[in-house]
DNA sequence: CCAAAAGTGTTTTAATTACACCCATGA
DNA sequence: TCATGGGTGTAATTAAAACACTTTTGG
């Protein structure tokens, strides 16, 4: 029979002669405009690797919860108190880090582009939005967290209303076809996605046209949260 | 125009005076018998909380890898070297931890269950099988970690072949019903289970019969790794 | 008046649901 | 021989996929 050894174990057995490690965060911003879905990256400011581009991030203070940590770089970075924002992974290889033992903790949040935070670059010569396909090479293993970032994200914009993260609190139907054709990379029938989105029942159609992109214009629609919300309690799953 | 401060930021700018935090790995152990789906759990064996019903974990050396930490825990609990695993979450909250702050990275695995490790309980007093719907208070945020293994198990087991890392590498038809109806703690129609499960064309039928359960014997199955793994490349999507 | 994007329906095909009886066997 | 769990098929409904033309309007 199977032994367990008690002794010496892996198992912890108490607090002491436990070695702290440094913790950090960083976090994967997608943003999507009529260029399509992109990212936002940033010029690392500090030695090992300075210069070369990075996600931005964080260490964490031992007084401080790790998601707070996650906000305030989010907060700070954007501009915005209100996105999307979701634990993605730790990353906990030994020598991911070559300046110090540390592991990081991933988030990746979703951002609705505007005037303010679409120009960060120009504010802040640090920030740069990228297209999601167009990458550069980042240091660590902050390509891996992106890779890993843009799979859930195809994962979870598919069960949950997530896209509407991504867009004006109104937007157009042509609008969300480009996002979801933009997150696959794929083209979807237009019919058959309009039918469906409309089938859920869970868009408001305003009367207001966007004109932006066509002369007859484009119907504006709103994402209903409230009845999203009371749907799902009662066990609704979203599915596009 | 939105301009973020650079100076006091909470973005970091280098690896000097960063506090170090605690960093503990515990892990989920999820397994399936004619009993029903059940969870592993231990007691507690030092302060604060000796005595109490815990999730088991471990504290990450500085010198490993926080996957590798809990590859060896589980290994360690189960006697098993070869199980699913995957990270669940990092759990990061200031006063988790009324001992110290530590910041733990969950794992939740799924275990096939044999003659040794079926009866931990009486090699090993501390750890024990509980039915999942009777999981009794546990330490910090364990319950919660429980809960939230549950959830990712049922979005996982819908969308992967995760299952059969379950039942023994020989199952039946009836034994992955039961599995499935624990998993979601509901009733599926055996006629069209069965009709979806074959039509994958991953079940290798054998040519024996299980006689545990009834006079008449229920076939016996395997899953076919290979032929998924290979559809898998090709971007085959499993679903039950 | 025309270019360019927005909007609309139908048919075919495939998947899902609902449902009830016969089979094999050891005790 | 019978109680017990194992195994099978069909019809009805619903969802998905494929497909092309009309509408609106500013320039």
């Amino acid at each position: 029979m199977f032994m367990p050894e008690v002794k010496n174990s892996a198992v912890s057995s108490s607090y002491k002669n436990k070695e702290a490690i440094l913790l950090a965060v960083d976090c994967i911003i997608f943003g999507f405009d009529h260029e399509g879905l992109k990212l936002l990256i940033f010029k690392r400011e500090f030695e090992p690797l300075a210069g070369h581009w990075s996600l931005i991030g964080s260490f964490v203070n031992k007084n401080e919860d790790v998601e707070d940590a996650a906000y305030k770089v989010l907060k700070e970075t954007t501009g915005l108190e209100s996105l999307f924002v979701e634990q993605l992974h730790a990353f906990g290889r030994i020598n991911r880090d070559k300046g110090d033992r540390v592991v990081s903790i991933a988030y990746w949040s979703l951002i609705k582009l505007n005037e303010e935070n679409r120009n960060l670059n120009v504010a802040n010569h640090e920030a740069h939005w990228v297209d999601f396909k167009e990458v550069p090479e980042l240091i660590l293993d902050h390509n891996e967290m992106v890779a890993m970032a843009l799979t859930t994200l195809r994962e979870r914009a598919r069960f949950r209303p997530i896209g509407f993260e991504l867009l004006p609190d109104k937007f157009t139907l042509p609008q969300l076809l480009n996002l979801y054709e933009a997150i696959y990379q794929t083209k979807f029938d237009d019919r058959n996605f309009r039918r469906k989105i409309l089938k859920t029942g869970l868009l408001i159609k305003l009367n207001e046209k966007d004109k932006s992109t066509s002369k007859r214009g484009a119907l504006l629609y709103k994402f209903d949260y409230q009845q999203y919300d009371k749907l799902s309690k009662d066990g609704y799953l979203f599915e596009l």
